[in-house]
DNA sequence: CATTCTGTAATTATTTTTATTACAGTACAA
DNA sequence: TTGTACTGTAATAAAAATAATTACAGAATG
């Protein structure tokens, strides 16, 4: 993962929450974040599957946190956003003849998971709230 | 980073391990990663700007461990192909007239810091000789 | 001195990520 | 009941990042 997937939902919930629980448009998160409104409403269409954030159609639409900050923690938003590994995917097919290459990606992706259990652990240390409050 | 430097340089390194102070090449090393012999030796490059091998031109050349395996932890490594953050560059420039897009990057980056840390933390329990041990 | 390597630059191709465009559908409100 | 302001979503295009390729000078060896 090297997109801002997980900057970028940060971002959307700490606006949300400084809402404090009114509706967002995703025009005005875009606005914030400086970047494109679809791409907004598809991090939010994810945000709202993990049950983060509730949204609602129509005219005065726009979306909200769906849960109290001090209950959404980063490690969950983390892993929502997660697609691959943070250490770079074994999606590289080494030669199934050398003994190395054969089974370095099983290794790899061992060590990967623990490697990435250790951030989780520690990004989950903090929950929204947490994060947010730096900005009083 | 989204790039496969982490696993390409643990695979070149666990190769050389296996050579036990042999000379092997960067064709040989880009056969068993299935990979450009280019980027190979840029990878060797930076892996022996960083002490972790040796190398030596000419015929009859390629790279060689210049440090006990056990000398070598998986945490040193990770930093020395370590690009961006592992959670996404904060390269975003967001809107200086929201009060929260304003201060977020610093937030955020401390946040990746503190949670990077923790990754590396947990690479560092490791030495190319554990790793390596896993193959035999 | 031919051969087999490394080092490195330059270019191209591929893949991933992001932006843009477009439009159907929903809700509100006059 | 109709215009307006949104979401949801697909399709496409643009941009950026990553990896592959080509090319060749220079080093060490036999």
């Amino acid at each position: 993962m090297s997109n801002s997937r997980f900057p970028i939902s940060l971002h959307i919930l700490t606006l949300l929450n400084e809402a404090k629980g009114g509706v967002v448009s995703s025009e005005y998160l875009a606005g914030s974040i400086n970047i494109n409104p679809v791409l907004v409403r598809k991090e939010i269409m994810n945000l709202r599957k993990n049950g983060f954030v509730g949204s609602k159609e129509g005219k005065g639409g726009g979306s909200f946190l769906a849960k109290n900050a001090k209950d959404i923690n980063l490690g969950e938003v983390y892993k929502s956003v997660r697609s691959s590994n943070v250490l770079g995917q074994s999606k590289n097919e080494p030669n199934p003849k050398c003994p190395i290459g054969r089974q370095i990606n099983q290794h790899l992706d061992s060590l990967y998971s623990d490697a990435e259990n250790a951030l989780i652990a520690n990004l989950s240390k903090q929950t929204l709230a947490d994060f947010a409050s730096k900005f009083e």
